[in-house]
Order: C-alpha cells, then sequence, then structure tokens
DNA sequence: TTCTCCAAGGAAACCGGTGTCACGAAACAG
DNA sequence: CTGTTTCGTGACACCGGTTTCCTTGGAGAA
C-alpha cells in the first residue's frame, strides 16, 4: 500500500469536484507540494487558509503572513503562496479575521432620514473609502423620537461589533449617542454642521458663512426686507443658519424684525404655513431665506397659490441642494452642502484615524444660483 | 496558602474593575459558584460565553443550549444561566457564531439608485423585519454600467460570505448577477416589476394592472389622444409599464399612434425633451403618461416653459410616488409603489424561505389621484 | 436489589483566521 | 573557524462560539 499516493489520489479525486476549484493550481505546482496529510477531507465550501498553505507546501502562518503583506518574507515564498491563493480565488474569511483580531470590519451608518437623497450621498462616501478596505458599510435607520434610541443604537453597536458608526443630522447632534460610543469604546464622527469642538469625531460644513454668502446675494440684488424661515428647534444646523442669516443682516445694517421670523420644521408644510405668515405681513418681505429646499418648496407653493410669481414678486433661496431644488419650477437657488466629500472625510477619520484624525473637518458650502432669485421688483 | 481563596480574591478584585461588569452577579448567587479554574485572567471587553459559563458555575455549552433555546435544559437551570446572562449584559458575538455556524448573519443590498426615496424605503422594510433577528444589512452602491458590475459583486458577496442579497431595480433585472448568486450558493431576491418566473428569487409589483387603472382615469376624464413617455431599454418595468399602456388603449379602442410614443430614460432631462416632441406634434395630446415620476416632472417643466397650464390644458401622470410628485406644483397625479411592504417580503423571503419563499409576491400598485389630472378641455 | 434507559449537562474538537515563541539556517563579527 | 545575530518559517495556543460524543444520576422495570 502506497500511503502518499492514496493520499494525493484523494485530493484529486475529492476537493476539486467538490469545490469546484481549477486544477491547474495542482498541474502548475506538481503533486510534490502535496506529500503530507491529505486523508482528512478538504473544507467543503471555499477554500480555507488551511487548503492554501497545504496546496503552497507552508505553514497556515506564513499564509497570513502572505495576506498581511508581512515584510519578513522570502520573495520566491510570497510568489509562490500568492500564486496558489490565486489559482484556489482563495478569499480570507473576514468573520474568523475579525474573530481572532478581536475587531470587526463593519462600519455603521446611523440616521433619522434627514433627506434620502443626502443619505444615499453619505452612503456612496463612505463607500468610496472603503470599498478596497475590506471594511462593509451597515446601516442601521433609528427613530429619533424614540425614547429608546440610545439603547437601540447601544445595542445595535454591541451586537454586531461594530469598528465605528457615523452619525448624520438630525441625530448627529445628539450628544447621549456620542458619549454612549465614547463609553463604549466604539469609533464615531458626528456629521453635520456641529461645531467641531472635538475635531476626532467630528466633519461639519460652514453653514454660516454659506448663508452669509446667500444674504449677499440676495441683498446685491436690491432686497432690503428678507424673511427667515428657521429650522426646528434644538437643531444645531437650523441655529447655525439663522446666526449666519442674522450676522449677514447685521453686516449690512439690515433690520431683521421678528415678524419677519417665523418658525420651521424642515418639513415642506412648515414652508407653507411660514411663507403664508411672511406674506401676510403688512410690508411683505421681497425675499425669502428658508433654512432648507423642502420649505422652500413649501414657501413656492405658497407663493403661487396666491398668485405671486417667482422670482419677479418674491425671490426664494433654500438650503441643501436636495434634488427637489433642481426639480420644481423655477429651479431654486439654494445651498450646496459638499455632502459626498464630507462623508469621504468623515469615513477616513473613523477608518485612519491616524492620517486623518485630529485636523477639524470643516467644508465649504456653496451657493448654487439657479432662477428663484431676481432683481428687487421696483 | 488557600488555593481557592485566592482564586477568589483574584476573580473579584480583576474581572469586575476591568470589564465593569455588575458585582451584582456574583452578589446574587454567592461565591460558591466560582469554584474552579479562576487564575487566568478573564476576558478584557464585552463578557464572553466562557464568563458567563463560569460565573453561572456550568459548561460553555448549556450556556449556548440557553442562548439558542434548547428544549432539553432543565428550567432552573436555564433561569439561572438566563440571570447571569442578564446581569453581566453578555452578548453572543455574532463573529465567533457565524465562523462557528459557518453561515454569517449579513444581508446585503446591491442596488444603483433608482431614486434615492426607494432605496431608502426598501433599506427600512427589510430593517423592519431584520431588525430583531441578529441580521445586519449591507449596502453596497454599484454601477450598473461598469463592465465589472458582475465580478465586483462576486466579490463583495465572497469576501464579507454574505447570508443573502437584494437586488433593486435597475440592477435587479440582470439576469447575469441572478445566475452568479445561484452560483455561489449565496440566496438571492430580486425586486421590481420583473416578472415573478422564479417566485422564490422575486417580489415584484404589478405594474401593468396599475398602468391601466392610470389610463382608465384619463379615459373616463375625457382624454382620448394620450401620448406616453417610456421609461429606458431594456427595462423590464419600463417594458411592463408600456404594455400595460398599450393593452389599457386597446381595451378602451383607442389608438396609440407612433408619433405620441417618445423614448425616454427615467431622468428629469429625458422628460423635458420628451414632452417637447409630443407637444410639437400638429394634433398634440392631451395628456401624457410618464413612465416615472422624474420624467413627469420634466414633462411638467416643458409644459409650463410653454404657457400651458397643467392640468386644465395638459394632464400628466407620472409613475412611482416619489417625493417630486408631492412637492411640485401641482402635485402630480401618479402610482405608488408599495415599496416598503414589498422590501418586507423580499426579505422575508431571503431569511425565512420555509415561510415566506415558494408563494410568489405580487404587490398591486394603486393610483395616487392629485391634481394634474383634469377633464379634458373643449 | 440490580439492571436498563433516558434526560441533563460536560469535555474536547472544530470553525478559520492571528499572535507568540522557538528553532534552524544564513550572515556576520571576532 | 567558531559564536552570535539576524532572517524566515513553523508549531501551537487562542479568539468565542457550536457540534459531537460521552458521562452521570435518577426513574422505572425485572
Amino acid at each position: 500500500m502506497d500511503q502518499p499516493e492514496t493520499g494525493v489520489k484523494n485530493f484529486v479525486a475529492r476537493p476539486h469536484r467538490t469545490c469546484g476549484w481549477r486544477l491547474s493550481a495542482v498541474a502548475k505546482h506538481g503533486y510534490d507540494c502535496l506529500v503530507g496529510e491529505h486523508d482528512k477531507p478538504m473544507s467543503k465550501g471555499q477554500p480555507t487558509i488551511n487548503d492554501v498553505a497545504r496546496v503552497a507546501g507552508v505553514s497556515k502562518k506564513t499564509v497570513s503572513r502572505v495576506i498581511n503583506a508581512s515584510p519578513l518574507l522570502r520573495t520566491d515564498t510570497r510568489d509562490k503562496v500568492a500564486r496558489v491563493i490565486a489559482e484556489l480565488g482563495y478569499v480570507p474569511n473576514p468573520q474568523a479575521r475579525a474573530l481572532a483580531l478581536r475587531r470587526n470590519f463593519l462600519i455603521g451608518l446611523l440616521h433619522d432620514n434627514p433627506n434620502a437623497q443626502t443619505v444615499l450621498n453619505v452612503q456612496e462616501g463612505i463607500l468610496d473609502v472603503i470599498r478596497d478596505m475590506d471594511f462593509a458599510l451597515v446601516v442601521r435607520p433609528v427613530d429619533r423620537h424614540s425614547p429608546t434610541l440610545v439603547d437601540d443604537c447601544r445595542r445595535f453597536i454591541e451586537r454586531q461589533r461594530l469598528f465605528g458608526v457615523l452619525f448624520l443630522p438630525p441625530i448627529s447632534e445628539n450628544d447621549d449617542l456620542a458619549q454612549m460610543c465614547a463609553q463604549l469604546g466604539c469609533g464615531y464622527v458626528r456629521m453635520g454642521s456641529a461645531q467641531l469642538d472635538e475635531p476626532a469625531h467630528a466633519v461639519g460644513s460652514n453653514d454660516r458663512e454659506a448663508v452669509a454668502g446667500a444674504v449677499d446675494h440676495l441683498v446685491a440684488q436690491g432686497h432690503r426686507r428678507i424673511g427667515l424661515i428657521l429650522g426646528p428647534v434644538g437643531f444645531r444646523s437650523a441655529h447655525e443658519r439663522a446666526t449666519g442669516f442674522r450676522e449677514a443682516m447685521a453686516r449690512h445694517g439690515l433690520a431683521v424684525p421678528d415678524e419677519l421670523v417665523t418658525q420651521g420644521s424642515y418639513r415642506f408644510a412648515s414652508g407653507v404655513a411660514g411663507a403664508e405668515a411672511l406674506l401676510d405681513v403688512a410690508d411683505r418681505p421681497t425675499a425669502i431665506f428658508c433654512s432648507n429646499d423642502e420649505m422652500a418648496a413649501g414657501a413656492l407653493h405658497t407663493a403661487r397659490t396666491r398668485g405671486l410669481q417667482v422670482p419677479d414678486d418674491l425671490s426664494l433661496i433654500g438650503f441643501d441642494d436636495a434634488p427637489i431644488a433642481a426639480h420644481i419650477w423655477p429651479p431654486m437657488t439654494t445651498v450646496r452642502w459638499p455632502i459626498r466629500p464630507m462623508a469621504r472625510a468623515a469615513a477616513l477619520k473613523l477608518i485612519r484615524p491616524d492620517i486623518a484624525g485630529e485636523e477639524p473637518s470643516r467644508f465649504p458650502a456653496d451657493l448654487v444660483s439657479r432662477a428663484s432669485v431676481a432683481q428687487r421688483a421696483g
């Protein structure tokens, strides 16, 4: 009885049929590399590190070194193993890696839908960064009004053993969540117009400056009485935008009387109602700055129902450059958040704090001039 | 030297400080349950199954049995272990489970952004199902035009060892992708208006019937010359909608002359161009059916630039009930895909094919009547 | 009273990677 | 020419679960 030959026969007969591996691996490297204990069956599904090691005639550890690009390897060893990896179509099992390394390669996106297009842009921005880094993006819509919000997020992070999470507005403004992550030792980055007091954990846009630019634009067109529809109370972004508005108006020496300011909620309906209120004022504004596009669309709706022409009778500016801004008529002048670059920066902060960690990331927001602003009439 | 006591001392002193566990676990169950080898340090981070076993005074396997609700346990044992689990705040490590079970608990969502709101609704629908099942949702935007689309998806699935994937239109219509999944042994479900020839792998809506409803509505308002802006060539949904349109028109004995049909791409701009073409026809249509809302918004734009009133001079119907449909003026009559329930059904098919697998899932789409359709003038 | 059988639970191996450490060979210094 | 460093590699334990198989104790039968 020829033990080794039996082993080789078994090897050839079994794994290549059940796993669908390419026989060329053996053809190229010859059977001599197979001397060893071939009697135990090979793994059934995808090839494992053991299979690679066996075929290449090295130890698991050496294969692991090749995968992780260890500098301590001889070139010929590395090449040999790499060739076998390619032949077998071996893919390291991320679960096993995660277990051994005690950290996984999942990053979480927690959000309560600020705006569908925004969420999607963020997802794409994150993917831009992690696509080739073996990380995966897991998403989790949450309910910002839920009393168990923090606990829900905590359970999610704990269960999935997340590497880190990204928070989108509005929940990125929730300090309890940030604190919870810090406690858990889970990396986190907050996106939005948050102030950057913790540069390692925040990526923001400079909303004040952007709003100032919008106000400058209106003033340059001759507008003096400019209305403001606020974002919801307690939102940092809303606060930033309001502050930027007031600062810019003050800079131009223009008043912001209370009757030209109304509370909104970032929703379409509150834009409708806000514009109703502002247009009821005796000396009605010739322009309205809306703290986001959805409300601007609502304001446009109101103007139309009152028979006012936009922009001739009333100029409007929104904020966010949501898709709706470009699709309504007239196309809305608005402020564009560079969401995708921000998401990229945020993901990088999470994954490579060594590179991206400490410097603050504040992105400028740009005025997108479309057709909802005109020279002040009269 | 009192060995056992030293062990207990070590146990009390070390883990509860380093892990932050609640001492009450020990307080409740007493130290007697701790007799054993306490000298090796406990795990540093979250408690593991070993820690639970040690504190509860049972074996790992018994803890495992409790977690997996094995019926072979005595009630008192189960209660004791469950109490310790609660006290310690133990959460099973999903990576370790995935490794041992040789399947993980990740389901993937592959899409090339058909429409941001749709993607988000799908994500929420999936979450509705998996939220409490220890599954997580990982998303992957892809590029449908990439020549490496199938390979990219395959690599993603292999790397992450996904349990299953969901495809959204338009890539859900790609048969190569489905075939690749089948080869890989990865579960998959395709969403969209795909025909349901493989009920276990598809969740669809009945677009034909819905379009027929829209046509009936127009005809009931007196419209006879109705234009059609098609969706992109090669899209099954576009084909379904076109077929539904033609069938319904035929049923009413109405002609669909070639000059009243134009090719679109599901994008805003193609709606603009399509409407231009249709309104240039000598005997122009009094209504246009657009294969999606974005194109309907484009058609509305065109009507407006030509000074036509919608709906008085021209009626429009869209499809999808995208947010834009409700936000433009006039609000657009459209067809609503029950996306979230469809996503729920799809996720269920993936996770529990035993429950949801074999029966076909076809959801009715409803006409949402808003303000873009009026009685035919004249 | 002794034997059998079954339910409850434990020991050890395993999943597929990684870290630690030890070892042999080659390179280098004395 | 020998002793000491490096370098390259392998053996083995470990991560935290699950599975397989075996032990144990107590109830019921002979």
